[in-house]
RNA sequence: GGUCCCAUCGUCUAACGGUUAGGACACUGCCCUUUCACGGCAGCGAUACGGGUUCGAAUCCCGUUGGGAUCACCA
């Protein structure tokens, strides 16, 4: 059997962590069991639903990573809505009913306020000939519920969260479809996955419940079971739920300069008990990923792991991969010289400048006049080659006695106006031979 | 309020009745002739609380506390 797993965003806003890492889960359990991802856009949403957040879905999954294979999307669908409701009307598994919006959310309040589970009571069920006609003679059009097999135990072996038990009596029949004949989500999510042959529904466990209920409709359709995992949610640093979690996409992600590894390397192993780690492929991601490993417990989601992960992987990328983000001009042999200080691909620009100018020469101290004074006279007899910092250094060091930082910071600071950066034995031949010596002569 | 899930180092977690409670990240120290980084070595650091059961409990049971999810004509 091949494996189909499908990522099913509604398109009414931007993609964020919480997405972003079902996604990743669906894509590398896919790609691990040599299956096929779909990208399913759930938009039967048709009020919030715009084709722009669609857009801004596919191209943060296209900028993380995750190809998709197929893409559908419900609206395109309504026709096998349409036949498949018909079947399941005929064989009573749907029936009408008449409350207003209002009138459910109040009896959900007094249910609520006296201690109970606020389930739907049914009673369109028990609505006389009479009465129906009577609303309909008032011009009251039905919505449409999916009645739930009371007697009919629900049950599955969550692949994360293990046997699953769900009393029918304490689920409310979902309404599927509004007076206005528009779907709601429950059951066009069924059909499709039965008709696209999904076979693994892995989500976050807020569908828990849902899954409950569209069992039912899966046996009601006549459909196999697809497997069904549940991962527990994500939460913010402070340890809740947060807002800004919620809000956290890839835009931001984007403009912080991370990596999409980056975000992929935290995102697949967070809750996880494999070790989190910085990588540059997703390979060794698909490889370890196993549901086996993931726990039932939130997790916290640290954007400072992430930047931590980030410089991790900027500092092995190798120059091929990041030269096309590179300022015009920084070659290899200064990518390989400032990469290890950089945060971000974009900190290199910053680097690049100090090495190509223009430069502004720092205050010198004092008592350092004299040594970079000798430091000039030295450079500008030495051979200037691969190993010119080494042997300017030597020479310093025999004249002056220098060591440690009082020989190697003034220099430092001369030549690139800073008191920290990357190795200056590789530094110093990027400046070059004039430069380094207009610099020195400057200090 | 009902139902469900969860509780181990700062963080993510391992352990499925008997371990000096393990690992990863972070942190601290030392080494790698300045800084930053990498690498190596070492160190710090946890079973939420209270009762049981048992020769023996992180592990099983009950309770408390705390956290998460859900109970929509959202998805």
């Amino acid at each position: 059997m091949t494996v189909i797993t499908r990522f099913a965003p509604s398109p009414t806003g931007h993609l964020h962590v919480g997405n972003i890492r079902a996604a990743l889960h669906n894509w590398l359990f896919a790609r691990l069991s040599g299956g096929q991802f779909l990208l399913r856009l759930d938009d039967t949403d048709l009020e919030r639903s715009r084709p722009e957040y669609a857009d801004s879905i596919r191209a943060d999954l296209r900028w993380l990573g995750l190809d998709w294979g197929a893409e559908e999307k419900q609206s395109d669908r309504f026709a096998l809505y349409e036949a498949r409701f018909a079947a399941l009307r005929a064989s009573g598994h749907v029936y009408p009913a008449y409350e207003t919006a209002q009138e459910l959310d109040l009896r959900r309040k007094i249910l609520l306020g006296r201690g109970l589970p606020p389930v739907y009571d049914r009673a369109a069920l028990s609505l006389t000939p009479e009465q129906i006609a009577a609303h309909e003679a008032e011009g009251r059009t039905p919505h449409w519920r999916f009645k739930l097999d009371h007697d009919q135990p629900i049950a599955w072996t969550d692949l994360i969260r293990g046997d699953q038990r769900f009393d029918p009596k304490l689920l409310s029949d979902p309404v599927i479809r509004r007076a206005d004949g528009s779907w709601l989500y429950m059951l066009p999510s069924v059909i499709d996955d039965i008709d696209m042959g999904v076979t693994h529904v892995l989500r976050g466990e807020d569908h828990v419940s849902n899954t409950a209920t569209q069992i039912q409709m899966f046996i009601a359709l006549g459909a196999p079971l697809p497997a069904f995992a549940h991962e527990a949610l994500l939460t913010g640093s402070e340890g809740k739920l947060s807002k800004r979690l919620g809000s956290l996409g890839v835009a931001h992600f984007r403009e912080a300069g991370l990596e999409p590894m980056a975000i992929a390397s935290l995102l697949a192993r967070l809750g996880s008990s494999m070790p989190i780690e910085p990588f540059d492929l997703m390979q060794p991601l698909i490889d370890s990923f196993d549901f086996a490993h993931f726990g039932r417990a939130p997790a916290r989601f640290d954007e400072t792991e992430l930047a931590t992960l980030n410089q991790k992987i900027v500092h092995m990328l190798p120059y091929a991969a990041v030269a096309d983000r590179l300022p015009q001009g920084m070659d290899e042999a200064a990518w390989d010289a400032i990469r290890p200080n950089l945060e971000t691909v974009a900190g290199a620009a910053d680097w690049w400048r100090v090495v190509t100018g223009p430069f502004e020469a720092p205050p010198v101290a004092e008592e350092d006049r004299d040594f970079l004074t000798l430091a000039h006279r030295i450079l500008s007899d030495a051979l200037f080659d691969a190993g010119v910092w080494r042997s300017l250094t030597d020479a310093l060091k025999a004249e002056t006695g220098r060591k440690g930082k009082t020989l190697f910071l003034p220099l430092r600071r001369a030549l690139t106006g800073r008191d920290h950066g990357p190795d200056m034995a590789q530094m110093l031949p990027l400046i070059g031979r004039d430069e380094a010596l207009t610099r020195l002569n400057r200090a």
